[in-house]
DNA sequence: TAGATTGTTAATCGATTAACAATC
DNA sequence: TAGATTGTTAATCGATTAACAATC
């Protein structure tokens, strides 16, 4: 962090009485920080232990002034002359993303969906545990799928409690989204993943939801596809 | 379309030669179309015949002038003083979105992934169908996942070309995406929806691609989770 | 006709890019 | 020191919202 910062930073604690702080960063830039994380990872893979903005904006096809300004948001990262030291700054974007904080998940919905994320390496790489799943089918409570237990919805906010659970995954039918949600709302759950398509708006109440659409990237994707397709024919572009 | 649009519209082809067109529309409203697809679905499962931007805004939780001014890009759908009608806005935003345009899609990467999704009802429920698997594990090759047959990577460009896939959906090791990819360049497909976590640039090759990232919503979630528990804890908000 | 609601323009807001002084 | 590259401000660009005239 620079000397303006640092005092900056002085100025607002005493503004504020707190020690603790995170700046409202735009949500632009919030949803840019896991692609900063992959391609740090990518250059530590490739033993890269120094990056410029210049260079990571080839990389990555985006402008070095648009890093610059994202990476400022939270703080200094960067030396002028040098640029950013890789490892440094992956630390830097794991504290903000809240990797290897420990966030223990779960699943509740053992179908096709859920057990493949499950089956994946996603959680891992990420540092998020995945604890637990739910399903109502006999068939599966006991089982395992890959490693994590499957109980009985029944046990849902008993087990949650025993593992301490912070996010839920939401994986089963639409129809049972709402009434699960709002069971999740007298725990101690932190955050929804919600991939069943029905959009959650809890309000108030403490969880943060991340609704999740796959279909709508494949629906541009279509979008994309027939303009494409349109434009081949009409001999344009 | 009003009179007015009606005119602009004719002057257009005069300067311009060509009937077919689409007007370039903002990145930011694309990204928006599949949304309200799902509503328009949703609003005709409820059986209403008509709405108004204000009632979707409120179902939608954005402006009623951004609703307008979307759905307006691509022509006038509405009626002033009355709305819109559901069915035939419903019908607008498929013919747009190239939904029963009957895509023809391939998967290659019979593992978890790609398996769920083949299973899923995405795309039934979006006039997409799926035509064939592809893998190099033995094991699987031959067989069928949820009615699609599983064939070798090797007659790959073979059955592309029998099937005359449009889409191709990658959801192998990201070992392996570039050089499948460098493959389909040779092909008719026109379009690859890529699950692999490699980005793929492939110029100015007609082909158009979809890089999904799903672990990079996950990051965004624990982001606010760890926020708000930041904030719970230093009492704020 | 009167009421309602769109289509569309103009105003605002936010996000990106360019530029350069600060500084390593 | 000179060269490189950041941090940061100012300019530009694009997207959203507000407002209202057009019109069904």
């Amino acid at each position: 962090m620079s000397e303006k910062n640092k005092s900056l930073e002085a100025l607002r604690k005493e503004i504020d009485g707190r020690d603790s702080f995170r700046p409202t960063v735009s949500p632009a830039v919030i949803k840019r920080l896991p692609r900063y994380f992959r391609y740090l990872r990518e250059l530590i893979r490739m033993g890269k232990s120094r990056v410029s903005s210049a260079e990571l904006s080839k990389m990555m096809n985006v402008t070095a002034s648009q890093i610059r300004q994202d990476l400022n948001c939270f703080g200094g990262f960067g030396q002028q002359g040098y640029g950013y030291n890789v490892n440094y700054l992956y630390t830097k974007i794991c504290e903000i993303l809240g990797v290897g904080y420990g966030f223990r998940v779960a699943v509740i919905g053992a179908g096709n969906l859920g057990s493949a994320l499950v089956r994946s390496d996603m959680f891992e790489k990420r540092g998020v545990d995945v604890v637990a799943m739910f399903d109502t089918k006999p068939s599966v409570i006991g089982k395992k799928i890959g490693n994590v237990p499957v109980y009985s919805v029944d046990v849902l906010e008993e087990k949650l409690r025993e593992f301490a659970v912070d996010i839920v995954i939401l994986t089963l039918p639409k129809e049972y989204a709402v009434e699960t949600a709002s069971r999740l709302v007298h725990t101690d759950v932190g955050g929804i993943w919600n991939f069943t398509g029905k959009e959650l708006e809890l309000g108030d109440c403490g969880i943060v939801v991340e609704n999740v659409h796959i279909g709508d990237s494949l629906m541009t994707l279509c979008y994309e596809v027939a303009k494409s397709m349109n434009e081949k024919q009409t001999g344009d572009k």
